[in-house]
This record gives structure tokens, C-alpha cells and sequence, in this order.
DNA sequence: ATATTTTCATAGTAATAACGTAGGATAAGT
DNA sequence: ACTTATCCTACGTTATTACTATGAAAATAT
């Protein structure tokens, strides 16, 4: 249990990655790919789903692209999650009742439900822009030419 | 991601059943499968994971069962999830660092890590005895007569 | 125009894990 | 002895995950 999907990691990466650029910009998934190490096809499958969850912008053809559709203080990483993951429920009863036969007021119900809500905060409360600040500040360091 | 395993559901509910009881006394599996609806071979399994955790003891034999080793109060949620489901860890490099190639001051992994970390806070800081007063309080109002 | 580069769409596959079952050995009370 | 229960090993089935394959559609550079 309580393992984050590859996707969901390969997502997160991938688009910390994209907000290092000018959203008026586009930038390929050949070059993201590459530059964080991850499959270039599976990409493809994880911004489809970007896209849809109004994450980033394409523009096809050549010269073409992917960039954030927001400025990254604008984007949670709850929308991202909830973008790559299709609809989050720890436990199926909690958006569902009718799928158990207990009685809507069952109480372990309500239990999942307040830990749903207190796993997703976390999420909801960090914009892209602090997860860059708090905890890629140091790899940007590193990294300085990356803006060349 | 982020579902619950079944096995922590029922091993969950299948505890709080139990902690309903005297912990002088034994319960047997048949009961609880037959009042929880759970297969009782499934419950096998978990309650070997339970007792191997030290959750629970067991007695063998004609009149024998499971029971409480501790006072619901001095039980965490957090125990019982491992218990169940062995060492937890949200992405695997955050335990082991080595499975990846990046730096082990990777800022990505810090992250998991932190948030790990609040997820299971919460589990931590709820003990079973809470969790029965809060969340199962009108369950047992319904069905008093479980206690005669 | 056409060649090239990109996203977009659908579908297939291999490995893994989750969920649950089978069959019987072992222990202990009646 | 008989019954009731835990304990143990292993198997089977289903669903999901993590990719891969193939190629169409779009848009730009030449």
C-alpha cells in the first residue's frame, strides 16, 4: 500500500523540469525525456494526461512542445496528482457508498474519508513554485548553464 | 496509488471487532469472519501478520481465539499498518537511496520523504481506543446487544 | 511542395502484486 | 478420542502497472 505510482513521480519530475522554462516557450519530450531519464513513449502517456488536466499547453509539429498553461505559483501538486492519476480515493466507499452494504454512516467510512482529506492538504497546499524553492533549489545550483 | 490495501481494511476492522472484548478473553476467527464479513482464511493470514507484530496473542485449540496484547489505548494505527504491511515506504528510494542513480541529496526524494512522513503521522497520533470513540461510537450505539 | 519534427491516439505485452483458496499439520480443551 | 481452533506452505487467478509498437495528424523549415 501507499506506494506513489511511476507515473505520478515521472509526472512530478518531468513537469519541475518544464517550470524551469519560460511558459512561453515550448519544449519538446525528447529533450525532457533525455534530461530526466525517463522513457520518452510513457512521457507521451503522462502529458496526455497533463494536457487534460489543464497542466500544460502542446503545440504540435515542428519546433513544437509542451509548457506550463499557469505560472507554477498557480499549480498544486494536488491538480497534478489528481490530472495524472484520474480521481484519488484511498478507500473506493469513500466517493461511493453504495458499493458496500454497510450503511452510509458507517464509521470506518469516515475514518478513510478524514485521512483522505488530510493526505490530500498536503498536496493541495504546495504550489509547484515552493516545491521548486524548498526542495530543488539545491539541484538548480548545481545546475546553472541549464539557462544558457 | 494511494488505495488502501484490502488486507489493512479488513485487518483494521477485524482489530477494532476484537477490541471490542475483553482482552482476557478470546475471540475466534470463525466469528469474526461471519460478523465482519470476511473470509476466514484471509483473516488467517492477517492475524499471523498481527500477531507476528505484536498486535495480538493467540490461544490454540478448542476455545482458543485471538486478544488484544495491549490496551486499545496504548495501540496505534500506525503499529497495526505495519504490522500488516510490513516496512511502508512511499517510493522506495527514500528507505534506499542507492536504487537510484541521482545524488543521495536528490531534492525530489526529500520531498517523498517529508511527505511520507506526514502521512503516517497520522497514524501515529491516532490510537485504536480513538479511533473506536470517534469514528465507531454510533456503530456500537445500533448494535448494543453485540455485548450481551 | 516536401521532408522533418513534433504531438496525438490506440492497442498490445510482460512482469508484478493483490486477493483469496486449498489442504492439511499442530495444539489444546471436553 | 473427538472437536475446535490456530498455524503453515503453497497455489491460482485477476487486476494493475509500466512500458512498447505502430502509425496518423499537424505544423514548420527548407
Amino acid at each position: 500500500m501507499f506506494q506513489i505510482s511511476t507515473r505520478f513521480r515521472y509526472g512530478l519530475r518531468a513537469i519541475a523540469f518544464l517550470a524551469g522554462y519560460d511558459p512561453s516557450q515550448t519544449v519538446n519530450l525528447h529533450f525532457i525525456a533525455e534530461k530526466e531519464n525517463i522513457s520518452r513513449k510513457y512521457l507521451e502517456n503522462i502529458f496526455k494526461l497533463l494536457k487534460k488536466g489543464q497542466i500544460v499547453r502542446s503545440v504540435r509539429g515542428r519546433e513544437g512542445g509542451y509548457a506550463l498553461v499557469r505560472k507554477a505559483e498557480n499549480i498544486t501538486l494536488y491538480e497534478i496528482m489528481t490530472a495524472i492519476e484520474g480521481h484519488v480515493t484511498l478507500v473506493d466507499c469513500v466517493e461511493n457508498s453504495d458499493i458496500c452494504k454497510r450503511n452510509k454512516d458507517c464509521g470506518v467510512r469516515f475514518f478513510w474519508k478524514d485521512y483522505q482529506e488530510y493526505i490530500g492538504e498536503y498536496l493541495k497546499r504546495m504550489t509547484l513554485q515552493t516545491f521548486m524553492d524548498k526542495y530543488l533549489a539545491i539541484d538548480n545550483e548545481n545546475d546553472k548553464n541549464k539557462w544558457v
